[in-house]
RNA sequence: CGGGGUGUAGCGCAGUUUGGUAGCGCGCUUCGUUCGGGACGAAGAGGUCGCAGGUUCGAAUCCUGUCACCCCGACCA
């Protein structure tokens, strides 16, 4: 068959040469999503929701392992409500969309759509509390949250976004300062074997951190670009929120004490950060685990006899399984049409089954991540592709992760900080004091920032690489989405 | 909210300077031939040119206003 005029065969923009335009195209081509007609929303069409609801299960697994129960809260917070936490209040105003009037008559008081829960989630927790054996409070709440962004990106930042938010409360700040870094850990794992994405876990700087945290962790991926993004936060919010909203409990000594309480959420950013880290010049990669279709059977010439026969076979086999497959058999496209589709959408196993294929009682698998092609017999087909899958997913987290620590740059005086912002696409880590002022001085000089402040240290020297003062902690700094 | 840009068929665009019957490519439909890396031929369908005014015999094109979206900043998951 001729090959089609090249002029139409590259539909996807090359990554290196315009990230931004290259992501749009990715999102967009491979139908994750699509544009809304609401300023700053998008519509998550069924290719894109599945992934997601791939992740929701995998996470929701873990929390619930982890002792947490799911629970829904209102969408609409009072104004009152909302304004009860100072520090919170003050972080969220600038994004909050505000509901004033119901049905034909003005609202006496206005409503927030809910930036976030957890002034709705205390005020029930004050509720729900009375002793130390109340408590834990284990809750998470899947749902959606409103920010009035002024910019917006598919999945990075969108107006309304999709997340997880889980919310607990406990008897002692000990137990709650747990909960916050198990909870990290648990996306940090997550990330890892599930989306194949190599994260630095971290407490954030103070100017970093949640409006109202006492302390923010997070994790942070590095995006092909060079880019950082956070891709989950666990907080420790002390008693902050238990005394504005009056979270009391009697303790065993009989004294009446505000519980301690953490938050933690991660949000379909996740698939823009799937998509930024594993994505190539052919489109989406998904690493096996959260791929909605993890084998596309292409039937080759499947107007001659017994193809197409042969092809469903193998579907059911498949199927059975346990794999994610399906069928191309679509007579209208040419098997090279389906080819380039199926690799812009990321589907992680090709299976081509053809005349000579049959001819030979074999199959050709080809994998997404390598473009290898293999050919195999076609017994225990469903064994052989549950191998491959496996070694693709563990394939993805390692190359991935070569890919980030090559772009990690070490710098120990300020020069060397300056050099590798402006000339070198990634991480820096390096030295810092652990003052503000010099935290603002990097973004306004480099529009860089400080990620997190990494549980594993490296030392690498004794002073701040921006001013040189006495070091504290090593940090990541990076531009970021 | 600042700076820039774009609105013409489902998508990508040309046409606007110099006003004169709405164009191209992809996609879509039908038929036929094809099928191991984006097939080919033939015949079709599809648009009040973002919206509202104005100028004119005549406006996608000129004027005024307006709306929407995109990109880059500042702010944020």
């Amino acid at each position: 068959m001729a090959k089609k005029n090249e002029e139409f065969v590259q539909q996807i923009t090359s990554r290196d040469v315009d990230f931004p335009q290259w992501y749009t195209d990715v999102v967009l081509k491979t139908n994750l999503v699509d544009y809304s007609l609401v300023r700053g929303c998008m519509v998550i069409k069924p290719y894109g929701y599945a992934i997601w609801e791939l992740i929701q299960s995998e996470l929701d697994r873990r929390f619930k392992e982890t002792g947490h129960q799911n629970a829904y809260f209102p969408l609409l917070i009072p104004e009152s409500l909302l304004q009860k936490e100072a520090e919170h209040v003050e972080g969220f105003a600038p994004e909050v969309l505000w509901v004033t009037e119901g049905g034909t008559e003005k609202l006496t008081e206005r409503l927030a759509i809910r930036p976030t829960s957890e002034t709705i989630i205390c005020s029930m927790y004050s509720k729900w509390v009375q002793s130390y054996r109340d408590l834990p409070l284990l809750y998470n709440q899947w749902a959606n949250v409103v920010r009035w962004e002024k910019t917006t990106r598919p999945f990075l930042r969108t107006a309304e976004f999709l997340w997880q938010e889980g919310h607990t409360i406990h008897a002692t700040r000990e137990e709650a300062e747990e909960e916050t870094i198990k909870m990290l850990n648990v996306y940090r794992e997550f990330c890892e074997n599930v989306l194949a994405m190599p994260v630095t876990a971290g407490r954030k700087t103070e100017n970093e951190k949640f409006a109202g945290a006492v302390d923010t962790y997070s994790i942070e991926a590095l995006m092909h670009d060079g880019k950082a993004l956070q891709a989950g936060t666990s907080h420790f919010l002390g008693q902050h929120f238990s005394k504005v909203y009056d979270i009391k409990f009697l303790d065993k000594d009989s004294q009446q004490k505000y519980a301690w309480q953490t938050s933690w959420g991660v949000t379909t950013r996740l698939i823009g950060g799937l998509i930024m880290v594993h994505g190539d010049d052919r489109g989406l990669k998904l690493p096996p685990m959260v791929a909605p279709k993890q084998v596309m059977i292409i039937p080759i010439a499947m107007f001659k006899p017994g193809v197409l026969d042969k092809a469903n076979e193998l579907f059911d086999e498949i199927k059975k399984a346990g794999i994610r497959v399906d069928i191309d058999d679509d007579d209208s496209q040419s098997p090279g049409y389906k080819f380039n589709e199926c690799e812009m959408k990321g589907i992680p196993v090709r299976l081509e089954v053809g005349p000579r294929d049959i001819e030979n009682g074999t199959v050709v698998l080809v994998r997404r991540d390598t473009f290898e092609k293999i050919t195999v017999p076609m017994e225990n087909i469903a064994d052989t592709i549950k191998k491959l899958l496996d070694d693709i997913q563990k394939n993805m987290l390692v190359e991935a992760t070569k890919a980030r620590d090559e772009h990690t740059y070490p710098a120990t005086t300020h020069e060397e900080l300056m050099d590798a912002l402006a000339n070198k696409k990634g991480y820096v880590k390096a030295m810092w004091c652990g003052c503000t002022e010099c935290e603002k001085e990097l973004k306004a000089q480099t529009g860089a920032t400080i990620r997190n402040m990494p549980f594993e240290q490296e030392h690498l020297s004794d002073v701040c690489a921006l001013c040189g003062k006495p070091a504290k902690h090593m940090v990541y700094i990076a531009r970021a989405y």
